[in-house]
DNA sequence: GCATCCTGGTTGAAGGTTCAACAACGGCCG
DNA sequence: CGGCCGTTGTTGAACCTTCAACCAGGATGC
């Protein structure tokens, strides 16, 4: 843990942003969320595991790379998967090359339910995001994105780093 | 439904900001929450609802005030409050004026743990969002950020007309 | 070969969220 | 008053996520 007795709390613009963005965000994602389990019947983590599917050679990903594509741990990889065999939009295969290995693959029609899901989805995130931002905010949420996605990587290695420190 | 047959698709650019877009969002409040989890013991929704209490007046809130300030819903908000009572750090008591009504009220003990929790998470907002932002990258946030509600809220407005018309 | 450690993946329990259903109360209008 | 509707808040079931524990299989070193 770092030193917390002098913290450089938020200033009241700072908090502003900040609320606002909470809000943003939070409503925005519930909103997708909702559009796609009330017309497809599944939530958005399942849709973006069809997806990355969808786009693998053969339509097919090992488990681990499954997981780290679509952000998730393999817990929750295998929790959705097995919903998804069930459904019957994905199957499981051996991987020949690894016998620990598991191959997650799309099948045909979990194919077409993508297929049937993606308009309303990307309707929706048209609508809400890329409709109500002009080119130069896009831009900007652009750079925004990868910096913040950058902090957490560079903060994910200190992590470790750490974490070998302690041993 | 509208009408899917004519949806605009994603050229590729825009895949790559609404792909980089999601990856922080999820990447940046997954760290958050589990910040939490971790030196404080709660998510990151139960921390807003004592946030929420700690700044009305006499720490007290209605449930359904309550919800509408956290964005939450009512039945979500109920469980999330049952949980807190049950640590002892939020206490209900009726309302006066309306029998149906239930009052949250922060104990001393949830704002000793609010404020123990508050260093914790704050420096983690700052250290992953306003510090890997330049001021002008910050402005620009907050305001992607009341476009993106705005475009939500009229939405909302238009479902409630559309359900109208519907009767 | 064998002990050790690391990786890949699954499992079950605990906790959080959603949804539909419900009970209780207020408000309104006849 | 009495009937009707909208609101408030809770509940239980189903579902999703997280966490810790675990098994099985590779990889490394002796």
């Amino acid at each position: 843990m770092g030193d917390m007795s002098d913290v450089r709390w938020l200033s009241a613009e700072e908090q502003q942003v900040w609320r606002a963005f909470m809000t943003a965000v939070t409503k925005f994602t519930e909103h997708l969320d909702r559009q796609l389990q009330r017309d497809s019947g599944m939530p958005m983590a399942y849709y973006e595991i069809l997806v990355a599917l969808s786009e693998a050679p053969e339509r097919a990903l090992r488990m681990s790379e499954l997981a780290s594509v679509c952000h998730s741990s393999r817990s929750r990889l295998s929790h959705a998967v097995a919903r998804l065999e069930k459904e019957g939009w994905v199957e499981r295969q051996a991987c020949p090359s690894d016998r620990r290995g598991s191959i997650a693959v799309l099948t045909d029609v979990g194919f077409g339910v993508l297929e049937a899901a993606a308009a309303g989805h990307v309707t929706a995130v048209r609508e809400h995001l890329f409709d109500v931002l002009t080119p130069e905010q896009l831009r900007s949420l652009a750079e925004i994105s990868r910096a913040v996605d950058a902090g957490l990587t560079t903060e994910c290695a200190k992590v470790r780093r750490e974490e070998f420190a302690d041993l």
